[in-house]
DNA sequence: GAGCATTACTAATTCGCATTAGTAAACTCC
DNA sequence: GGAGTTTACTAATGCGAATTAGTAATGCTC
């Protein structure tokens, strides 16, 4: 259709205001310092808006010398409701403070993230997964200012997750703990740190290591599975995910089992399906509640302001109880 | 830690190697109608790896007048492991022809598409669902060379997919219709449309137009729904999605019903949990292929070819059959 | 009413790269 | 052996906004 044509410069809204360019500048970027009287900036404003002028990012962040690009690193993983209710809210935190946010599926083929983060020019990346040492120093040479997610706050996360999972069943009384491992992935960060959670909380209660088996998404062999840890008399398994959960629950049925009698079964995610699971999935719930706030604030603050505390905790586990355990 | 420090220009190189800025630029991108000595871009390559250079993103795109920013806008609701497949593949497809993919979660209250667009200084803008005529050309204006998704593509789409469900339950020999809308959100755009799909199959079979309930997820109300599908005599449920589907079919177990034998259940999307539904739920899977390829060759085209042919087909609707119908 | 500060601006420079317009040397070719 | 071409480069310019260094006009003070 109509040809690009070109696009709207600030000298063009400069020209259309009738001021310099700089004033345009100053203006639509309350430069601080700067006085301009209310006459003016509405002038300004008000051209702006008539030539729908929007400031192209690669000359602002040229001159500025950042972007306000923040670049969120996905796990390679389905986004969950759950996740993508944080990730809007996320964005929706940044943008009241100018700044952008994108997000990437990681742990795909395409470039790496280093090179990612230069190709948007990213100012912040954060990482839902950890970065090593090594990834963050290439993020830093890309040019990223600042890069949330390394440290150990996310296996700290992680781990709660898996613990708080193990709690519950064990307060139930139960003593013999499996754990469901998913199909696919399982030697994943995610699914190790969680685990981890589960044997320590074990071994904290006095009870012996919990009995870790891969469930692939089928019946049949859930069903198989299942027979291996009633043959190991364990009386409840903790899921590394609610769909990982859900397959044990169907192995079960299949073998006649029910949850919680025979099995207390329990998950990671709140997934809706879970709602409607036979029996309904008891289930540890990632809940992001204000984290896209606090992170957003984070994120801020360690643009301008040097340093900012650490982000303590983005998720914030919370057992949601329905009838599995 | 290590202070940001300077980021490496294309001049640092230039100096590592001995040659000017110009040479540095000619050599990395490969400029045509420069020849260049082995030996020489060989020096600047190497140069170039030693300082771990990475040209930035800003200035190249200033300069060149286009970034090489593809920005995915995703529709806001939860990413399925298809889904995520394809986004990746399209990622690496892209970055062969040294384009980045960037993906944004819409319909949130983050900024507007447009204005993200310019502030990720997109050159393309892939939509999963249509753009309006109003957003295509505020997309252009923030800087977009390319929008794709406009157009009734995607609408059609979503049609085919009712309309293989209807006719999957329809070969089965069911007469009367019910149709599963999401318990919320019912009234968007691609519910309808799907909705349209099974009304338009119903319709060229002779048959009388579907019962379209919303479905809560939620075991008890799935009941009461299921309930009054039964007081209609329907026979065959098509639901929105797999997590819809699996709400009906919890309801119909509560009320000891049995899917296919009193009422076929066909849902959308092909979920892992579908797999150990109980029974497994039959589907159809949004199978992206080879769309990720044929999508990127498409931007590349478009992107410097003046007009590619527009896409046809993005995703490739294909029957599951399980055993829920 | 001279000196100084403040207001309300603008001209000029800068960011890092791509690109255009050279240029000097080597290499044809009749 | 001089004109023309190709090779192998480099100097200079421009992209569009932010920023720095002004400047002219007005206000305030003693």
């Amino acid at each position: 259709m109509s040809r690009p044509s070109r696009r709207v410069t600030s000298a063009d809204v400069a020209r259309q205001a009738g001021v310099s360019q700089t004033t345009v500048s100053f203006v639509l970027n309350d430069t601080r310092g700067q006085t301009i009287p209310e006459e003016t900036r509405r002038r300004v404003l008000e051209a702006a808006r008539l030539l729908d002028y929007r400031p192209r990012a690669s000359a602002r962040s040229l001159a500025a010398g950042r972007s306000d690009v923040v670049l969120l690193a996905l796990p390679g993983v389905p986004i969950s409701a759950n996740l993508s209710r944080f990730i809007e809210e996320l964005a929706a935190a940044l943008a009241e403070r100018g700044l952008s946010l994108v997000t990437h599926l990681a742990e795909g083929h395409g470039r790496s993230l280093p090179d990612l983060c230069a190709a948007v020019d990213a100012s912040v990346v954060i990482g839902l997964v950890p970065f090593d040492e090594e990834t963050t120093e290439a993020l830093h040479r890309a040019g990223a200012l600042v890069v949330l997610g390394t440290g150990d706050q996310a296996r700290a996360e992680l781990r709660a997750i898996g613990r708080l999972q193990a709690e519950h069943v064990i307060g139930l009384g139960r003593e013999r703990l499996g754990y469901a491992l998913p199909g696919e992935h399982s030697t994943q960060f995610r699914v190790q740190e969680r685990l981890r959670g589960v044997v320590e909380a074990c071994a904290d209660h006095g009870l012996a290591e919990p009995i870790a088996l891969p469930v692939p998404m089928d019946t049949i062999h859930a069903g198989a599975t299942v027979d291996e840890w009633v043959r190991a008399s364990v009386t409840a398994v903790c899921a590394y995910n609610d769909e990982t959960a859900m397959a044990v629950l169907a192995g079960m049925n299949l073998r006649g089992l029910r949850a919680p009698d025979d099995i207390a079964v329990i998950g990671v995610g709140d997934v809706a399906t879970g709602q409607v699971s036979i029996p309904p999935l008891s289930t540890v719930s990632v809940d992001f509640g204000e984290a896209g706030k606090v992170l957003a604030q984070a994120v801020a603050d360690s643009l301008d302001g040097q340093d900012a505390p650490p982000v303590q905790s983005v998720s914030r586990p919370r057992l949601v109880q329905r009838e599995s355990a």
